[in-house]
Formats: structure tokens, C-alpha cells, sequence
DNA sequence: CAAAGTTACCAAAGCGCTTTGGGTAACTTG
DNA sequence: CAAGTTACCCAAAGCGCTTTGGTAACTTTG
């Protein structure tokens, strides 16, 4: 059933019935009720590309996922990001647009969203230092907001992030309350906004005590759970071993537990923990008492917030960019403890 | 850019044009040269809403993502499904629409989808038991294939499918003969349909060996790391634990591991586990010799065929429904080993 | 009570593409 | 050389909606 075909039943003109279903004034109430009866009955609804086309509008928000490089993963967190935009655009009947790319076409598909109007905006994943998507992006005028920042651009550009510095600096405050002073940093990829940023809070924390950063202890790469396991044991296999791992992802913290536990080292006891935990539904940071001690932020409220400041922006595009920095929760668990005795101290 | 204005550029028809850029033979090649050319030049691409209102086709797939109803959460495997599926749609130059619905609204998208004319097609996930979808789907008339099996449906319809059952006879038959006796199963969500499947094998290869069924060893959930986590610690706490556990998620076998080493039981060793490995790229089962003992079947490659599956089924749609059902690779790992000694033999 | 709104509707244009149904010139063919 | 092909191109209709620019009838106002 189409407009033409509905205006013929109720013996109205096309223009009176769209606009009853619009929710325009100029119709009278009792017509109006009686077309909306009639559409329900005929369970129409209109042609989503005729609609666009008449609007200029998609009515659709574009999510481009980059395959990470290395191992060709989609990042574990995306899933939780977009069951929290869905929700968004479910409420305000919008389209999910997935592209998944390689970084090699990711610009060739932003351009394409642009000239062939797929969408109405994007939500950019993953930034980058000095990610060049974003100028791109503002040079061809598709609205935009992006998850997490990215250092060294100057376009002011909306964006919603976690508060990554200060999570990894009290996070390697804690540890060094404990008196852990070698503290490996299992890191993602340092090439990725977030990690440049976790990584600049927790070298904050130790210069802030006058303890020397050892690069020994430092690994950045893909987040997954071999990563995790591999670092550790390499790790641990050097001549002076950490007392401590802050993890940026609850996935490599389960292998870096792996490798713990294969050698036989308690975690809270032996070795302390610290993950950054994104609230994974799948992956809960145990029922009761947490599993790692960790830094929180759900990744699904951040799906939420930052769909709602694209359609905002789509709405208003006037308005000046909105920014928003969420800070984490510390929560203690079982995984962190104070360091154990040196056997030889200085 | 648009038609109109390249055509003018070109100093040829609209009808020339578009017929060039899609083509159709009776264009002059040298014309068709210079068209492309100048097309390029302004890099020019066809309104998507303009080309589906005048074609009828939208260029699109839809996914229907269900919010699982006990834990909210957006099953794991499904970034690496559509990274699979992602692939061949980009191939295609098709688009990838998502809808995170939560099951009472799951029936009122597919429904805009087919009036709307968003999507060509869909592919269905996690097909439940008697799934009440797939009737529906074939009475609207939407192309659809489907990721799974639905038992009990009368209507043919073209799916792709592990075959779950010989994988769980098979991994229950390794225990088996490896003298194990009581096994427990750590399962899926049993209203759904690969987790009936799962347990018929499981129940198969017991009864072929005359192994009595014990309840008091079967979990069913969805499944997360805790349900892994909080089963197992239950079951263990009976008065007759089992010395096995079959698991139907790489997911929930990390939940059962903790648990295990949490009580200082060795894998392999004390207790043997065998997991189900959907091969998410960043839950790899060990980079050399698998953590676990597992059956293994990509899910990312079943949504690249299942995607061709549907793309055939759209370009050909009196083509029969096409079933492909994938055996699973069962790989040793150093979860598994013979049951221990019984303390008092009968 | 005439002039000036107000209300409730409609015809038709237009969004940007594809496709139908020609048309014309050049080229074959018997 | 007339008739039939072929190669190449075009004007215009149509996809299903929204929106502009009306009009007729009815109300209000000075």
C-alpha cells in the first residue's frame, strides 16, 4: 500500500493525507483520526527512499568500523557501544548503518555516506593520534561525533570520551599506595588516542613519585586475550620482574591472569592486577565481589550519551560541538594487594 | 553533483549518462570513457535514494540483533559475524542495516522493513525453538536466510547451520573415551535452537553408551563468563561432582576455568573441559598448543557464506532455499586428559 | 454587511535517478 | 539504390513521497 493508493480509499488528496500522518495542524481532527484508522488498518507505512528523497534526509546514522589491523578483529567492546546507540535510534526511528572496512577504504566509504546521502552523520570509532578521518570528515561537511578524542587536531569537533589520563594515573597511584614501584603497562595500541592517553596518566603517576619508567615493562598492541597472556609471560621471564599489571582491556587482563596462574602466582597476593573494565554484558567483572580490581566506564552509556549528541547536532547543526569526559570508577577487587617484601632491599 | 548537472557538463542526455555509468551496451565506448572521466573528475556518485526509488531496490541487508532477555546483552559472536558478512557486502556494494531490538518488537521491524523498503532482505540470528520469525518472514515475503536452525518450522527456507549435534556427540564421545563418566554440560540458553541440538549430542553419545543422564550436571543460560563461573562452582559443591565439563561457549569456559583454579583443580589433570570455539579473533584459543580442548567452527566464515547465501537468493528469487551445514573441527587441547582414578572402584 | 482573516482541503511540482519508447544517421544488403 | 539493420543517443514518464501555492467556505471584525 502506497500514499496514492491510501488517499484513493479515503477519497482525500495525497497532500492531506501526508500531512495527517505528519502531524500537521491544517487538517481537521476528526479527518485526521479516521487516516490514521485507515493507514493502521492497511498497516501502511511509508517508502523509506521515496520519503528521503522528498526530505533530503536518510533518516540513518552511519557506524564505521575499522578492522583492526594486526589481527583483523572487530573490537570485543563494539557490540555493547551499539546495543546503547541502538536503543537511541530505535526511540527516534532511525537506521544503524554498519560499514566494516579496512583502513586502506575507510575514507572512500565516508565520501560515499557524503555524495550518495546513505546517512545523515556518522559516529567515528576508534580515533587515532592526529587522525586524520575527522579533518576529512569536517571538510566534507558530514556531521559527525566521535567515541574517545584525538590529540593533534585542531577542527573543533564534538566528541565523547572517558577520562583515560586520570583512570590510568589513579589507577597506578593505587598500586604505588601499595608500594608496588615496578608496574608493567599492558597497553592497547599506542598508535590509538586512548592508549597514547593511558599511557600519559600512568607515567604522570610515576614521575609524580620520582619512579623511573622502565620500558622493559611496557607492551602496546591489539587488545586481545593471547596479547594479554604472551606479554606477561615475556614479562615475567626478565631478570627483574614487575610486582604489578595495569591491563587496559578486561580481555588481555584474563590472559595476563593465564599466565599468572600458569606459573602458579596468586593474583591480589603474589602480583596485583588493574584492568580497565568497559562493563562488557558478557564479560562482568564477577557477580558480587569484583574478579580484577579495575577502572570502569560501560561502554553501552556511552553508546547511549553519544548517539544523542550526534542526533542533536543533525537536529541543530548550528549548535557549537558539545563535549563530554566521563570520569571511571575505581573499584577494588580481589586482583590487587600490597606488594610483596623485597628479598633484597636497598 | 548530481545526473542532471553531469549530464549538462557533458553536454549529453541523462538517459546517456546513466546508462554509461551502469554499463548498459549501447553507449559509444569512447563516450563512455569520457563520462567515467568527467564523472570521476567531480567525483560523482548516484544518489542511493534516487537509485532505489527508480529501481525498487534498496542496496541493503538487515540485521536483526535481539537484546538477550536475561542479560541485556548482544551475544559476543556477533562482531565477528559481521565482519564476515561485512566483507561480502562491501564486495557487493550493498549496505549493512542493524536493529537492536529487545524480542516484543522484534516482529514490528521486520514488518517496517518490508513496507519500508530499508532492506532487501535480512539475516535472522539466533534461531529460538518452533521460531514464530521465520513463518512470519516467509508470509510477508521478505528474503531472508538464516544464521542456525529452527526446529519444528514447516516452511523450507534457506539457512546455514553448524551441525552442533555430531559436535557435542563427538566431544561427549571423547570424554567418554577418555573414561570420563559424569560430565557435566555448561549450555546455552535451551530455548534456543543450537542448544537443543547441543544436548541431543550430549545425550546421544551417553545413551549409545548406556551412561545414565544426571539433570543435577546441566546448565542452561545464556553465556556469560559468570554463568560459566557460578555453574560450575555449584555443580562442584554436589555431593557427587562430575570430572568433566563440556561447555558451549569459549566465553563461559573461561568462567569455568576460574572457577576450577579458584579451587585449585588443575585442567586436564583433575578435571577435563571441552569447549565449543565460535574462533573470535580476540578470544583465541592459544596462540600454538589450544588452551582448551574445543570444537571449533568459525563464525566469522559462516558470515561471509551465509551473507552470499542471501545476496544468490535476492538476484535469484525462484531459486530453491539452500542448506549448508558445517562440521566442526575438534582440536586437542591440554583441557582434556583420562578421568582420574575413582576412590573406591564399584 | 463588506473586508479581512481562518480553516480545511487540493493540484501539481519536484526530489534524483532508471527505463521505456522512440528517433536519426550511418552502414549493410540484395 | 531502396529497404532493412545497427549504433548511438534523447525526451519524457515514473518510482512514492513532501511541500508550495493555491482556493473555497466559513468566521470574525469594525
Amino acid at each position: 500500500m502506497n500514499l496514492k493508493g491510501l488517499s484513493k480509499i479515503l477519497g482525500l488528496s495525497q497532500t492531506t493525507v501526508s500531512r495527517a500522518l505528519n502531524g500537521y495542524p491544517e487538517v481537521n481532527e476528526a479527518t485526521r483520526k479516521k487516516i490514521l484508522a485507515v493507514a493502521a488498518e492497511h498497516n501502511y507505512s511509508p517508502n523509506a527512499r521515496a520519503k528521503g528523497l522528498a526530505t533530503g534526509r536518510a533518516n540513518a546514522i552511519g557506524h564505521v568500523i575499522p578492522i583492526g589491523n594486526q589481527h583483523e578483529m572487530v573490537n570485543p567492546i563494539f557490540g555493547d557501544f551499539i546495543a546503547g546507540a541502538g536503543e537511541v535510534y530505535a526511540l527516534n526511528n532511525y537506521e544503524m548503518v554498519l560499514s566494516i572496512v579496512d583502513d586502506a577504504n575507510e575514507e572512500k566509504v565516508y565520501r560515499a555516506f557524503k555524495t550518495r546521502g546513505t546517512v545523515d552523520g556518522v559516529i567515528l570509532h576508534g580515533p587515532k593520534m592526529n587522525d586524520s578521518r575527522i579533518a576529512l570528515l569536517d571538510k566534507i561537511g558530514l556531521p559527525f561525533v566521535v567515541h574517545g578524542r584525538a590529540s593533534g587536531i585542531d577542527v573543533n569537533y564534538s566528541w565523547l570520551d572517558v577520562n583515560n589520563r586520570s583512570a590510568f594515573r589513579r589507577a597506578t597511584d593505587f598500586l604505588l599506595d601499595l608500594g608496588h614501584v615496578r608496574i608493567a603497562l599492558i597497553n592497547g595500541l599506542e598508535t590509538m588516542d586512548f592508549a597514547h592517553r593511558r599511557r600519559s596518566g600512568y607515567e604522570d603517576a610515576l614521575n609524580a613519585r620520582g619512579v623511573e619508567l622502565d620500558t622493559a615493562l611496557l607492551r602496546s598492541n591489539d587488545m586481545t586475550e593471547e596479547f594479554g597472556y604472551a606479554s606477561t609471560v615475556e614479562i615475567l621471564d626478565q631478570s627483574r620482574p614487575p610486582t604489578a599489571f595495569l591491563v587496559s582491556s578486561i580481555i588481555s587482563a584474563l590472559g595476563v591472569r593465564r599466565a599468572l596462574e600458569e606459573r602458579g602466582l596468586q593474583m591480589g597476593r603474589d602480583i596485583s592486577v588493574i584492568t580497565y573494565d568497559d562493563g562488557l554484558s558478557y564479560l562482568a567483572n564477577g557477580a558480587d565481589v569484583p574478579i580484577f580490581t579495575a577502572t570502569r566506564s560501560s561502554v553501552r552509556v556511552a553508546g547511549r550519551a553519544l548517539s544523542e549528541m550526534l542526533l542533536a547536532q543533525i537536529n541543530d547543526p548550528d549548535a557549537p560541538p558539545q563535549h563530554r569526559l566521563l570520569e571511571v570508577k575505581l573499584t577494588v577487587g580481589r586482583s590487587t594487594g600490597p606488594a610483596p617484601a623485597t628479598a633484597a632491599p636497598a
